[in-house]
DNA sequence: AAGGATGAGTTATATAATAACGTCCCTCAC
DNA sequence: GTGAGGGACGTTATTATATAACTCATCCTT
């Protein structure tokens, strides 16, 4: 196995995974002065329950599930209004899916291999290619104030499995 | 005004826009050995009544209106379905909207600079940017199948109407 | 004319997100 | 204390987006 490879995309002991998640979430909050309350912590923690993207009625099914009654739409989507606020996660428009953030502590965009087959989400981290966006923007006087890169494919893992 | 302005986010004649788009359309269609029916025609004659993306319910109310009877959803939808399976058109899943491809005759990925304020959607013919995608997406052992882009902002124009 | 493929009409439903309003609870000025 | 204000969340209803399943018409092909 490649050494080298996104976390996600290898074993790993994904315990840890979440674990160092909602402490920096934690850390994030308290230092931002907002609250992140149970509920809010609660779905911060399902959303990395794995590296695929999670769905916001996923999310609904598993609360209402748990908490024995309710839980509506605006419930889940207010917690992650919140958590996509503080960057703690991202949306993927591709899939209509939320991906818990893997470096919240810095601003970055949104920029996303997605695997076809296992639907692992690979957060990526290029400045190369913020940089490339940036200078097709310059060439046509456009002004970013976001960028969004959702990549689809098979990951290192699938490709092997299907050979 | 900058001449170098692509020609979505300038003054313009956009009849010829859109009658050159439908006889490329024709074009490329008939090379394919598929269908352009009267229908898909028409859908794709709608979505490129601007440089703005066009929602497939918003196609829906102007050919219930106009055909008298109503359209359903499916109708919309698979008029859509055919001009994307055949690159006329492109989805922005950040808008869950529908554009005209300004390329249609070669075969590319889906990047566009989306104004915030106009909704004029800019599509980027940058193979720099598909370069960096590609180089991030080697160095975690990720096949590429589909690249999406979207970024919002501000487009020349409206960046000096704000100033 | 029979058979098969394609395009499109029709009805119903699934999936995703938001609007609007009410309640609880905490805090802070008075 | 008390009550005004605000934040978080519950609750109900609705809007927006997309697809399933079935039907029929048309047009080739044989
Ligand atoms: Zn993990
Ligand atoms: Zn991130
Ligand atoms: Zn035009
Ligand atoms: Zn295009």
């Amino acid at each position: 196995m490649n050494p080298s490879l996104p976390i996600a995309c290898t074993e790993h002991d994904h315990n840890l995974c979440v674990h160092q998640a909602l402490q920096a979430a934690d850390a994030l909050c308290s230092r931002q002065g907002v609250r992140l309350t149970a509920l809010r912590r609660r779905v911060l923690e399902l959303i990395w329950q794995s590296h695929k993207p999670l769905g916001a009625y996923d999310i609904l099914a598993v609360l209402s599930q748990e908490d024995g009654r309710r839980a509506a739409p605006p419930t889940v989507y207010r917690a992650l209004d919140f958590l996509l606020g503080n960057h703690l996660i991202h949306r993927l428009a591709s899939l209509n899916a939320f991906i818990g953030c893997t470096h919240p502590a810095h601003a970055h965009q949104s920029h996303f291999l997605i695997c076809r087959v296992c639907h692992t989400a690979i957060e990526v981290d290029s400045p190369a290619i913020s940089a490339t966006i940036h200078a097709a923007a310059e060439a046509v006087d456009f002004r970013i104030e976001g960028e969004m890169v959702e990549v689809v494919g098979l990951c290192a893992q699938c490709q092997a499995a299907t050979k």
